[in-house]
DNA sequence: CGGAGTGTTTATAGATCTCTGAAAGTAAGC
DNA sequence: GCTTACTTTCAGAGATCTATAAACACTCCG
């Protein structure tokens, strides 16, 4: 059965592609590339060997990448017993997490309104857009921690 | 009172800030300044030429920032009875639209997870990863839908 | 019609960013 | 404690993107 090896050239494929849709939206485009590959990969982690190998870049990228991807809590360096290599690993709930991050965006959005409407007053021009927009993000930030609540409820009580 | 001088300057370096701010997330450099000018004017709308102006940039570059901002519905070209030249302003609800946007984004993310699921079969080491993704990214999609919804007919209803 | 005032397009220049390759740093095992 | 295996750092090369400026196109008005 050589279907293996053509499911992983497709599952590389799909990891490429989504890769380029993400790179699109504003994530770095080697970071991407690492992330798509560990969350494709039918491998349980990838050590830094296997990144340079598979996405044929240098070790230095590897390393810039991984060292983007670790604090925002997508993937994981885990303990290798019995190698000098560090593993690395798509997060569990890595997505949620990810989206929780883009709280400390919304933050940011409803801070600018609230420092131009300090500025201009609500009663002008500028003040009346920055109010909705206040509003809006205000509104966001709330219902968005309390979704992805949600979530992380309703899936682990259907899985554990 | 020269008040206002000194409020247009400190507008105009919060909509700076903030155009920076969107610059990290991926917009375009130019494109978020165009839009911060527009969404902190004390103006209801601006005409290229005072876009040229303020961010001392070139028309070319004023034209190929406001044809990317028209299509995502955050500013909108206003007739202008009396004037050759062309308005634009920020949309009402624009922030609402942006958001709205995103489900592009989300829809993607579920499609490339199913794409992965088809290859590699759900009981397997990455079509866990991709289940787990692909459920986070369907509830995503819903359920933000129904929260853009749910803010306009909240700020409708207090507002008109 | 024709011209003036604007908006758009495009080749080029310039700036920015990112990868690479190599040297330096770190830690495990003998 | 030295050697070896690996990772990180960093200066420089290369690629990519973006703004500019000038030519072109459109539109309104006389």
């Amino acid at each position: 059965m050589d279907g293996t090896d053509d499911k992983d050239v497709r599952l590389r494929e799909s990891a490429e592609k989504l890769a380029l849709t993400l790179s699109q939206s504003g994530m770095q485009k080697t970071t991407a590339r690492v992330m798509t590959a560990l969350l494709f990969s039918q491998q349980e982690t990838m050590t830094a060997g296997d990144l340079c190998e598979v996405l044929k870049i240098s070790s230095g990228a590897v390393s810039g990448a991984v060292n983007q991807l670790i604090p925002t809590g997508m993937i994981e360096r885990v303990p290798a017993p019995g190698s000098r290599r560090d593993h690395y690993r798509f997060r569990e709930h890595a997505w949620a997490t990810l989206m929780g991050n883009q709280n400390t965006l919304l933050a940011g959005m409803w801070d600018a309104a609230a420092e131009g409407i300090k500025v201009a007053g609500k009663e002008s021009v500028a003040g009346r857009r920055l109010d909705e927009m206040q509003d809006f993000y205000g509104f966001m930030q709330r219902e968005m921690a309390a979704l992805i609540d949600k979530w992380r409820e309703q899936y682990d009580s259907d899985r554990g």
